[in-house]
DNA sequence: CGCGTTATTGATCCTTATCAATTCCAGTGG
DNA sequence: CCACTGGAATTGATAAGGATCAATAACGCG
């Protein structure tokens, strides 16, 4: 796999769709921001080629310059704590945006990794603080979107700490369901772009124990999958699991 | 309990320190500003009167107002699932800040309460927002602010996920002496604001298990702990256990 | 002093980790 | 085109850590 983080040319070249183009634009920064003012955020963005699967976009540690928006593909992120035991720490779609723990100590904590062919926006954090301060939308847009993340980080505190295998595998479907949803795509038949292994570690269960599940869904036909197919037969039922504190499938 | 809501006057109180005056200003917002800028930060912070052990600070789904920077005493968060089930998600000390999720929403997603006698700073969201685009230090902090929660929420991730019993109390404690060090309080000797309960509530754990814990810690001659009060006898190995991943003092 | 809450300690069971073997698949090269 | 190969996934057997249930003890508060 490549591992050469892609670079951003200073302006980007010509070709790129625009914010004011863009289809995420509605989920994104830019939501709900006049269309000038999206301009003058269009006009810090910063858009590359597409990543591969497997390329960088930033390490943990290097010096924090950018945030990323999400255009297409998908991104994993994850720390590295201080024994060398990795934790992925999120799955970002479309519309989202890595980055946000940068600013923190002015570098990475986490890094990310295209999941499959991916392309991303970079938004300079100092150009966009600046922006930022002249435009108060997108100020407010913005410790929204540092905020947000901060409520789906805790959301998964109660996830890992007190759920059954099932649910927790249940509520990483559902929740990419739902993020597959609010993007006008089909909310039950999607790619799962990361591996048993990457779930497994994202969600605090060993690959085995996320396999098993996998089996038991599909013997009570909630889901059928196949590798990284997956179709959700009985979304109600998965709704259901995913929302039980500690239910399981007794076999 | 009393579970009023404390009110916090439009102009606070003589008598209370200002920013300028407060011996955290160095770890709090007004962290690296100059002496004007903290004083219009100053103009917008309400002080009122300490809240009781067990008072409420805000609850969650209330509308969004204010952050809070804690002056004294300590402040536990916690988020309810959609089944009832609470979640903690964080215990803060002096010099930290609460209400960060609140922006996400426009309401927060977590309930605060107070552990003991605590005093806090209100701090108008909406004012702060308008002053940190006047001052980009102060922008700039609530942005790092904003960031390091994240940062401080994803390390969780791999303690709730993949460590043992152990591991996790033996990192809350550690992460409370450090904190307590960065007050220049001592690091090894200070009560324990918060139950066992709470303490299991936030670590993943059964409240059993956070006694054994401490049962076995005391053993080791590691801690000495009756009750609140906590003595760190061997810090050294407490951080020890804190950064292995799965270790586990087999007995 | 007595009650209720909070913490400790003990015995047992269950879920999931761990270890191990096998299968499946994608990609490769002959 | 198909056999090979190596990573990913599945499946099975076992064991361990922590949850659960239960009883007791210690403390704080009125």
């Amino acid at each position: 796999m490549n591992q050469q983080p892609p670079h951003f040319p200073p302006r980007p070249g010509r070709g790129y769709a625009h914010c004011n183009d863009c289809r995420l634009s509605n989920i994104c920064l830019p939501l709900s921001l006049e269309f000038s003012d999206i301009d003058k955020l269009d006009a810090i963005v910063q858009r590359g080629k597409p990543l591969q699967r497997g390329d960088i976009l930033y390490r943990s540690g290097e010096p924090f310059g950018a945030i990323y928006a999400i255009r297409s593909g998908s991104i994993k992120t994850w720390r590295t704590s201080r024994d060398g035991e990795e934790q992925i720490t999120g799955f970002y779609l479309p519309g989202e945006v890595v980055g946000l723990d940068g600013p923190a100590e002015d570098s990475y904590a986490n890094s990310a990794q295209a999941l499959e062919t991916t392309s991303v926006c970079a938004i300079p954090f100092s150009r966009l603080e600046a922006l930022s301060r002249q435009v108060p939308g997108l100020q407010r847009n913005l410790f929204q979107l540092l905020s947000r993340e901060i409520s789906t980080d805790q959301k998964q505190f109660g996830l890992l700490g007190r759920t059954s295998a099932d649910t927790r595998v249940a509520s990483l479907l559902v929740s990419l369901s739902l993020r597959h949803e609010r993007h006008k795509l089909s909310p039950t038949t999607f790619a799962l772009p990361m591996s048993r292994s990457d779930m497994a570690n994202f969600l605090g269960l060993t690959l085995e124990t996320v396999s098993r599940v996998f089996g038991r869904l599909q013997q009570l036909d909630i889901i059928q999958a196949s590798r990284k197919e997956l179709h959700i037969v009985q979304p109600g039922a998965l709704r259901e699991l995913a929302h039980s504190e500690s239910q399981n499938l007794c076999r």
